[in-house]
RNA sequence: GCACCCAUAGUGAAGUGGAUAUCACAAUGGUCUUCGGAACCAUUAUGGAGGGUUCGAGUCCUUCUGGGUGCACCA
């Protein structure tokens, strides 16, 4: 069910049939829609090959083809176009209509993916920063589950750093933490009763801060991380509540963003795989002690060049640098890749993943190179495993800048999503809606999806909040009141949806912008590229909104053609609602 | 210093090596009035600069300029 694999089908009989390989034929939507609807410059990249020039090739496809309903031509220098007819849209939009998967066929291998956002940390308050990570995953996880694929999300928490360690030094320090260290304590009894989410966003901050000026408050900490890894009491209970508490929070958080998770596991669930981890590099003699730490070599050739330092006091660089991965810390403890790599291991254990994404911001980049080669090198991932780290840009204010308070803070996700609901709110409420916070939730992080996901990912972009709650423009709302227009004159219809018949140019035009939506998610599975799937949503959006102004669809007089009319609502309704479902942003029937 | 990412209209963005570089917003000029916010048309780019590969480059390579990020015992 797809006119442009049909396309490509002719063409290829037409080949086989001259004895010329067809493995470069490839169907694009025409970027002249004056002149065709689709074309292939086949002709342009392969007469080479086949002795020819690339107009002869051309028209010699072209003289032999010969299909019903397509108008094949040929344009200098070597471009074959293609025509469809009326009829051939017809078909395609009435078959789309009653097709459950909305014309939308999948991939022919699936596979089994994990994918691992979220990026949220224990005992650290969630902010603007993490708001990527949850958003772009969220749609990539849809996304491959829609087209096929079996898909395992897991947020991976950060639970087991350095931060936990600080956490509870500085709870410690102001007293919280008394009951816990009195003499003969029974552990299993306290809980951290005068401590609240509150409380944990006052103090870790408080300890980050001191760390950075306080070498032996540092030290300290680290022993405590140390302590929580050992399992030693009571510090590992205290950070069992905190981590409970601290969970809660980010849970409900992530649900406003609609982002639902399979797997809730963190870094200390890793801590199991840790030592299996450790033995199998040391089984295969990777591992070296560097100034007492474990380290594995993994600069490849003409990486991690010493440079010659000028003085005697200057500090060594190197070119190309990808230091060694420190897996154990000089005090035992150990680190992110070391994590990272036992989590690997883990979920190799757990199932057989073709592919594991994983989505953080452009600055971990070095830390996934690092834990990717030792996992390969360790044997811990197979070799035809696919280990992908989506690097994504910093959301920024106006300014340009990471977006900040006014007061220069970093704004925190509550915040960010309260903001959201406010501004929607106040658009509701000139529309007569009042008091829908979760309408205006739907509207507002809706909003700020689309926004994010129209841009690339690797790329900073502004977080400009007045421009993605625009009811005009490439906006999630103008999707979102696209689909409500449409429900109202479902609601009010007289006569039920018949077949449809495209007549019009604008009829056209819908149904071509729905082959392309329909195209986009093979294009974007293949390369991470959400962006095309938001552009495309409102091409069809748009070309909708263009019919729906010209024609007066309730009171059009001819039966027959109300009755295609209405199907076509219906069927721009389906997709664009499948659309948003796949990039994780709701649907709203009124606005 | 070393490495990675980025540079396209006033603004924000899009473009599997292919035809006349697309979209949104804003601005200016014009046409028309509402199944639910007005819509439609027109105008606005020496593609950061220079070289190279190619029949063909915004897209690939290279040098430079400007911005962001990172550079072992944080995560």
């Amino acid at each position: 069910m797809d006119i442009k694999e049909d396309i490509r089908r002719e063409i290829e009989k037409v080949l086989i049939e001259m004895d010329l390989s067809a493995d470069k034929l490839s169907i694009s939507f025409s970027n002249l829609p004056q002149l065709c609807d689709f074309q292939t410059n086949f002709a342009l990249i392969t007469a080479k090959n086949f002795n020819m020039k690339p107009l002869e090739l051309a028209n010699a496809i072209v003289d032999k083809l010969n299909v019903k309903g397509m108008e094949f031509s040929v344009a200098i220098p070597g471009f074959i176009n293609i025509k469809v007819n009326n009829e051939i849209l017809s078909n395609y939009a009435n078959e789309v209509i009653v097709d459950e998967r909305f014309g939308v066929g999948k991939v022919t291998n699936p596979r089994k993916i994990l994918i691992d956002y979220g990026g949220a940390n224990v005992a650290k308050e969630l902010h603007v920063g993490h708001l990527r990570s949850p958003i772009i995953g969220e749609a990539l996880k849809r996304l491959h589950r829609f087209l096929g694929d079996y898909v395992v999300a897991d947020t991976h928490l950060g639970d087991w750093g350095l931060q936990m360690g600080l956490t509870i030094l500085q709870l410690k320090n102001d007293g919280f933490l008394d009951d816990f260290f009195e003499k003969n304590a029974k552990i299993s009894e306290i809980s951290l009763k005068n401590v609240t989410l509150d409380t944990l966003n006052e103090e870790y901050p408080k300890a980050s801060k001191r760390k950075e000026a306080d070498e032996d408050f540092k030290k300290l900490a680290d022993t405590y991380t140390l302590y929580i890894q050992q399992k030693k009491e009571p510090y590992f209970t205290i950070y069992k509540q905190i981590k409970a508490l601290s969970v809660k929070e980010i849970k409900k958080n992530y649900e406003m963003l609609n982002a639902y998770f399979d797997y809730w596991y963190g870094e200390s669930d890793a801590d199991a795989y840790i030592q299996e981890t450790l033995d199998i590099f040391e089984k295969k003699g990777l591992l070296r002690e560097s100034d007492g730490a474990l380290v594995v070599d993994i600069a490849e050739e003409g990486e991690h060049i010493p440079i010659p330092k000028k003085s005697e006091d200057e500090v060594q660089r190197y070119k190309n640098p990808m230091p060694p991965a420190i897996l154990k810390k000089y005090n035992g403890g150990v680190l992110y890749v070391t994590t990272e790599i036992a989590t690997i291991l883990m979920r190799n254990k757990m199932d057989d993943f073709d592919e594991m994404i994983y989505l953080t911001d452009n600055r971990q980049g070095n830390h996934f190179v690092q834990a990717f080669r030792c996992a390969k090198k360790a044997g811990i991932s197979p070799e035809n495993q696919v280990l992908k780290h989506i690097a994504f840009g910093t959301m920024n204010g106006k300014d340009g800048k990471p977006f900040k308070t006014r007061s220069g803070e970093t704004v925190k996700l509550k915040d960010v999503i309260n903001l959201l609901i406010d501004k929607a709110s106040e658009k509701l409420k000139a529309n007569g809606i009042e008091n829908d916070r979760e309408l205006a939730r739907k509207i507002g992080v809706g909003a700020m999806k689309f926004g994010d996901l129209s841009n690339i990912i690797s790329k900073d972009y502004v977080f400009d909040i007045d421009k993605f709650l625009s009811f005009d423009g490439k906006t999630g709302p103008y999707i979102q009141y696209t689909i409500a227009r449409i429900n109202s004159i479902l609601e009010k219809k007289d006569v039920e949806d018949g077949v449809i018949h495209i007549s019009t140019n604008e009829e056209r035009e819908i149904i071509l912008a729905l082959l392309k939506l329909n195209s986009s998610y093979f294009v974007s599975y293949e390369d991470y590229s959400l962006n095309l799937i938001c552009s495309s949503t409102f091409d069809l959006a748009k070309a909708f909104s263009t019919l729906y102004n010209n024609t007066k669809i309730l009171s059009e007089k001819d039966i027959e053609k109300k009755k295609s009319l209405l199907a076509i609502c219906k069927l721009v309704k389906r997709s664009l609602s499948n659309a948003l479902n796949v990039l994780g942003i709701d649907i709203v029937e009124k606005m």
